[in-house]
Order: structure tokens, then C-alpha cells, then sequence
DNA sequence: ATTTGTGCAAATCCTTTGCAGATAA
DNA sequence: TTATCTGCAAAGGATTTGCACAAAT
């Protein structure tokens, strides 16, 4: 793993804006820094981080373009709102109802293994 | 909206085959029925079911094809064991790993209306 | 010096769309 | 009849990839 200028801007940018940026958002905020750029690498580099476990794919629904987010850590949801577009963090811990928010769907999507497979991979 | 063969098939091959199967999956299996359908009118008329709310479409992560299930009303969420790459139908209501399961990751995504835009279209 | 990353352009893959003919109401 | 649906082929859009050059170790 060679830290690249590249890798470097891109890192920075997901660590300063908090919005759930697209790939493209990424490549045109980078282009700001470092003008030749190209929308591979900062697809190339998204992925190595999101198989590294550093940054985290958001995909929303009726969206076609991937969102990414650096990887806190910390478990939470992202609600989107139908209205304004705008995009939260919000904790698992909290019932959103008491803080204002209108719950109109919720997707849940667990990952992991099954218990034949985990199973398996203990006998193993 | 007009009840055509081509919608009862997909319909059927969606109430029968609860493995939410990709539109190319309903394609081949409505084929064997109606030789002559095509690709695209799968594609259309799902997205018509979703639309409608008469099918959910699910987007699996690592996955590019979207994958399809007729709403049942009941929520639940969809897990996706990384040996097998079966997906089960969980219920949101039972701890999973009392049931076996090896609980990876957790994804969820919600939509609606963030405070100030339900503010909004109660003042309007 | 050698390995790994980058930019470019082309390719890929899933899904959508325009249109003329077909079909349900 | 006539509004809607279908099949076909072509287009679309996001992401990936092959390759020769460049940069990091």
C-alpha cells in the first residue's frame, strides 16, 4: 500500500465533508487539488478503502450512484429525507419518532453467516 | 392498467419462487411460460410493481443485479450469508443469534421526513 | 530496481427508452 | 376503437479494466 497524493486528497476530503459524497462529488472536489485527477482512481481508491474496512458504501434507494462515508465505527443508521434529499447519521439507540423525524421505511440488511454455514466453518 | 399475460406470469413467478430472484432470473423462468416476452417489459413491469408497492426491491451489497420480492406487508430484513449467498427472510422482532445466526454487519437505511421539511408540510 | 499506482480510453454490466406494431378494455 | 402494453434494438449511466507510463518504496 503506497500513500499516493491521490490517496492522500481523497482521504481528506471524506474526512472533512460529512455528506455522504459520490464518486463523482470526490473526483470534482479533488480536481481542486489535483487538477489531473481521473475518476479511476478515485473509484480504485474508494473500493481498496471500503475492502480495507476504512470507508463505508451508502447505498440508497432510488439512487443510482453509491454514497461513501469514512468508517466511524460507531453503528448507525442513515435516514434519508424524501423531501429535502438530505442525507443523517442517526444513532440506533435513540427512537428517531421522539427527535421529530417521520419513519415512513425502514430497510434492514444483515450480513454475516447463516447457521448451516457457521456450522460449517467451526467443524472445519 | 391492463391485466396482460406477460404481468400474470411475473406476478406468479414472484409468488411462487420466494428466493427474491433478479430480473433476469424472473426473465428465464417467465420464458419457459411465454417464449416471447422480453427483457424489457420484466424490467418495466417490476419497477410498475414497485411503484405500486406490490413488490420490494432489494439491493444487496456486492451485488450489481437488484433482487425482488413481493411485499408481504410484514417487515422484516434480509440476510445475506457470505458462504452460501443464500438470503432469509429474518424477522425484526427475534435477537438472530439466539437462531444461529453469525451477525456481521448491520446496514439500515430509513426514509421519510427529516423535522424541519415535517414541519413543512404541516405549516403548508 | 522493483513493485504498485495512475490516467486514459475503451469495455462492461444492468437497466431504461423510443418507437412501431400488438393487445386489452 | 383507443389507450395502454409489448418486443426489439439501441441508448444510457455508473463502475471497472487493460495497458503503458509514472511514482513510491
Amino acid at each position: 500500500m503506497k500513500i499516493t497524493k491521490q490517496r492522500e486528497v481523497i482521504y481528506e476530503i471524506l474526512r472533512k465533508n460529512r455528506n455522504h459524497p459520490t464518486a463523482l462529488e470526490i473526483f470534482d472536489e479533488a480536481k481542486r487539488i489535483l487538477p489531473d485527477i481521473s475518476l479511476s482512481t478515485v473509484y480504485r481508491t474508494l473500493k481498496d478503502m471500503v475492502v480495507h474496512g476504512d470507508v463505508v458504501e451508502i447505498k440508497l434507494e432510488g439512487e443510482s450512484k453509491a454514497r461513501y462515508d469514512l468508517n466511524t465505527g460507531e453503528d448507525h443508521a442513515h435516514f434519508k429525507c424524501r423531501a429535502c434529499n438530505r442525507i443523517y447519521d442517526v444513532s440506533l439507540m435513540l427512537p428517531l419518532d421522539l427527535v421529530g423525524f417521520k419513519v415512513e421505511k425502514v430497510d434492514v440488511y444483515i450480513y454475516g453467516l447463516c447457521p448451516e454455514c457457521s456450522q460449517k466453518e467451526v467443524t472445519a
